[in-house]
DNA sequence: GACCTTCTAAACCGATCGGTCTATAAATAG
DNA sequence: CTATTTATAGACCGATCGGTTTAGAAGGTC
C-alpha cells in the first residue's frame, strides 16, 4: 500500500531527521521537501509557523520521548537496574554513535539563541533524573551530580567523535566506560 | 590608527570565529561581511575560492596551531609536565568553555562531508600525541589510548554541555576532572 | 616623484532562500 | 451519496544567498 498522506506526526519525525543531518541552518526547504517526499504545501499545512515552528515541534517532541523513556525510567525502583536500562535506551536512541544529538548541535551554533531554555532544559533534566538514581543508589549529593554530569558529557562528547572519527566504536566503548564508572562509584 | 588594510592572516582570524559561532552554513557572506567589518571584495581577494576556501584555511590554520602549541609540546621531555601544560593550553584555546570547537561543530552536520580529512585528522592526531605522552609516563598502551581517547571525548562534551547550560563552569570542572584522572592514572 | 602590487568598495548577477497562495485530491462525517 | 475537513501539489513572491566584476584607494619600491 502506497501512501498518500501523511499525518503530524510522521511529519514532526521526518522532518526531525533532516534537522538532524543537516543543523538548522542547513536545512532549507528544498532539502527537506526533497529528503521527506513531503510537499512544500504539506510541510506549511503541518507547521503554518515555518522553521521555527518545525524546530520548536521537534524539541518538544524529544522532549516528551526523553521524559518518557529516558527520565521517568531512571525514577523507577531498583535505580541500579533504572541507570541500566538508561545506558541500553541511550545506545538504541544514537543508532550506537551513528545519529547525532540533535539539541547537542543546536547549542553548539547560533540556533541556541532562538532555543535557549528546551536546549538548557533537556541536559539540566537528563543530569538531574541521573544524578537522582544515583543518589538512591547510595551516593552522597555531590558525587551523585559529579557523576550524572560527567555521564552526559561523556555522551555528548562520544557522539562528536564518533561522527569526526567516522568510527562509531568510539561511541560503545564510551558508554561501556561510563556504565562501568557509575558502578564501581556506587558500589 | 584606524586600520585601512587588511592582511591575510588577519582576515583568517576574523572569518574563522564567525565560523566558529555560526556554523558552515550558518555563516553568509552578509554575517561575515558584517561580524568582520571586511568589504565583500576583501574576502574573496583573500579567498577566491569562496566559503569553501575560508573553510579550508580556517581549518588548516588550526591544524597548525594544535600542531605547535598543543601536539608537539606533548613530545617535550617531562610527559607529566607535557600534559600539564596541555590542560592549560586547551583552558585558555577555548576560553574557560566559552569558546566552542569549529572542528567538532562542522563534525556533527553536513559539513563533515565536505572535510572529513582535516575533521578526523583533528582529533586524531590530538589522541595520539595525548597517548604518546601518557605512555611515556608509564602507561601501558591500550589504556594509554583510552585515556587519551576518553580525554578529548571529555573535553568536547564539556563544549557541548557548556554551551547547551550556559555555564561555562562545567568546562572548567570537567577539565579538572580529567587532569586528575590522567594523573593517578598515570601514577 | 612615478610605478606597481595589494587591498577595498559596492554595484551587479543568477540561484536559492523561506514563505504564500490557490487549486485540487484524499479522507471523513452526515 | 453529499458536504466538509484535511492534506498535497506546485506556481509564485520578495529577500537573501554565494559569487563576479570593475574602478579606485592604500601601501610599498625605486
Amino acid at each position: 500500500m502506497v501512501r498518500t498522506v501523511f499525518e503530524k506526526p510522521d511529519a514532526i519525525a521526518l522532518v526531525a531527521e533532516v534537522f538532524r543531518e543537516l543543523g538548522y541552518e542547513g536545512a532549507s526547504m528544498s532539502e527537506i521537501t526533497a529528503r521527506t517526499k513531503l510537499s512544500k504545501g504539506s510541510v506549511y499545512h503541518f507547521f503554518p509557523g515555518g522553521k521555527e515552528e518545525m524546530a520548536a515541534e521537534i524539541m518538544a517532541h524529544i522532549d516528551t520521548w526523553f521524559v518518557t523513556e529516558m527520565f521517568r525510567p531512571l525514577e523507577e525502583e531498583d535505580p541500579r537496574e533504572a541507570i541500566a536500562r538508561m545506558w541500553e535506551t541511550t545506545d538504541s536512541y544514537f543508532r550506537s554513535g551513528r545519529r547525532v544529538c540533535l539539541i547537542g548541535a543546536f547549542a553548539l551554533d547560533e540556533t541556541r539563541e532562538r532555543f535557549p531554555r528546551p536546549i538548557r532544559d533537556y541536559f539540566h533534566r537528563w543530569i538531574s533524573a541521573l544524578s537522582g538514581a544515583l543518589a538512591r543508589a547510595g551516593k552522597p549529593q555531590p558525587e551523585a551530580q559529579a557523576l550524572a554530569e560527567e555521564a552526559v558529557v561523556g555522551i555528548q562528547g562520544a557522539l562528536t567523535l564518533a561522527r569526526a572519527l567516522g568510527d562509531e566504536a568510539v561511541f560503545g566503548r564510551t558508554l561501556a566506560r561510563l556504565k562501568q564508572r557509575l558502578e564501581t562509584a556506587v558500589a
